[in-house]
DNA sequence: CGACTGATTGAGTTGTATCAAGGACAGTGG
DNA sequence: CCACTGTCCTTGATACAACTCAATCAGTCG
């Protein structure tokens, strides 16, 4: 059997079977997986295994259970780090006691001390939203291992500066968007990132996402995002449930997100 | 003489002296400049005059008069630009129309065909502010470049890194934040760039800024600005005039931008 | 089977965009 | 040198989206 034996699929009477994979991640981290994730990991693709054994060398591995914080915002930074299975969230909380969610993680992904040249301090908490595992490197080793390897360094730049250009995206249209605009841009975006799409075209976010932490990423509240999901809920656009979401009408918010409110709002 | 002769100070009887040097930019980039930006541009110091050279050799300048188009979004982006003097402005059109800034650039700093990886477009339209001359290399060239110079690679690296934190920080604050703040803030970071400080403590922005483009870098529309700056002028905070722009109590916009509004709002 | 955390829904308030009209300024032409 | 004209800034009135506060309603977990 695939490990995804369930889907998002409700039964008539409106009980729903939850479509969750029933693993919870192992918060341990294999020796293959680290190393598979070493050589899938774009910046390293293309590299002799010789050298991927030693950066290898360089790097640490670390476990977190879910919940927990594997820095926080003001710490002093040194290592980096890349995910290596699981789910990490990077966040920030505002003046005001509110938390944004600059973006969510998944394998392959490079974070930490991105910023070495300004703050020696991490601008954002990263926060492991599932049992994770994470490769850690010194900042100077891996200083190193760009110097050693421009083509890495390379990858690594064209990474980071996708990444600019999509914050500068993301900038843009922070303001200017309501809401649902927003709300659905970020449940897009993570479609694109932890989504597992099926036959019927319905994608699974495989991540544990709370009111909240939506409305962190959609820089809006948790009541608001409960209104907007509310209303995609009973439209069919989009079902969710405790620790699952998933978007059974990807066209539709796909629209919602460009602001052609489809208004046959006849309710 | 110095050349700024003229101080952001008013007459009692309110007339004020416009405090912007009579300069108009040269729309041309001599030689010695273009050599300069190079040496001086972060990216390349420490680099043999020989690799400098070598690199000035895969680059063109172009100069471009105020107000001009040097590409605009959606354009195929195959090159890469250095400042070499002057402003650039990168803006966005929303759908909606609204115009959002995302940088406004100044000598020294990179930008183009950033996101290598992704999208072959451009996701920006750079204008040029005043009279401004820009270095120009092909995308392959400046790979090239890095690929050879691995030191350079990680000094692009770094202040992509950096530009990307920053970036990640002003989504944080762009919504959560009111409308003030985000001005307080735009002011703030403009000042950083292109800011001329006084011996009084003021600060001159030396860019010709409209209210508009506040507007596009606050994330607001004209008028939310003007109100806004209507205030603070009536509070000794800022002054501005057609083209210019000064900061007369920066410790009490940097209160704004973090949201402590001292409100003595008696009036 | 109760207690708790998180989600939902409601009502009231406010900031800000929007629409619209007037005012200041710079550059142009007489 | 002065009026003219366009452009930008300013200011006012109005509407609405979204935040806030607060109460209820699940869904989990012990």
């Amino acid at each position: 059997m695939s490990p995804q034996d369930a889907a998002p699929v409700r039964t008539e009477s409106g009980r729903r079977t939850i479509p969750l994979r029933e693993v919870t991640l192992p918060h341990r981290c294999p020796w293959p997986v680290r190393r598979h994730v070493l050589t899938r990991a774009p910046y390293f693709r293309g590299l002799s295994e010789d050298a991927v054994e030693r950066i290898d060398r360089r790097m640490r591995t670390t476990t977190w259970p879910a919940g927990r914080t594997l820095y926080r915002a003001g710490d002093p930074a040194t290592a980096l780090y890349v995910v290596a299975e699981g789910r990490v969230k990077l966040s920030q909380v505002t003046a005001g006691g509110t938390e944004t969610v600059a973006d969510i993680l998944v394998p392959g992904e490079l974070f930490g001390a991105m910023g070495t040249l300004g703050e020696p301090y991490h601008s954002h908490t990263a926060t492991a939203l599932v049992g994770s595992c994470t490769l850690r490197i010194d900042q100077d080793d891996f200083r190193e291992v760009l110097l050693e390897h421009p083509g890495v360094a390379l990858r690594v730049l064209d990474d980071v500066a996708a990444r600019l250009v999509r914050a500068h995206s993301d900038i843009g249209g922070q303001t200017t968007d309501t809401v649902p605009q927003r709300v659905a841009t970020a449940l897009l975006r993570l479609a694109d990132k932890v989504g597992e799409e099926r036959d019927d075209g319905t994608v699974m976010l495989e991540v544990p996402l709370s009111r909240a932490d939506l409305a962190g990423l959609a820089r809006s509240t948790p009541e608001s995002v409960s209104r907007v999901m509310s209303r995609w809920k009973k439209e069919g656009v989009v079902d969710s449930g405790r620790r699952w979401t998933a978007l059974l009408d990807r066209r539709r918010l796909e629209a919602e997100a460009a602001g052609d409110t489809p208004r046959p709002d006849g309710v």
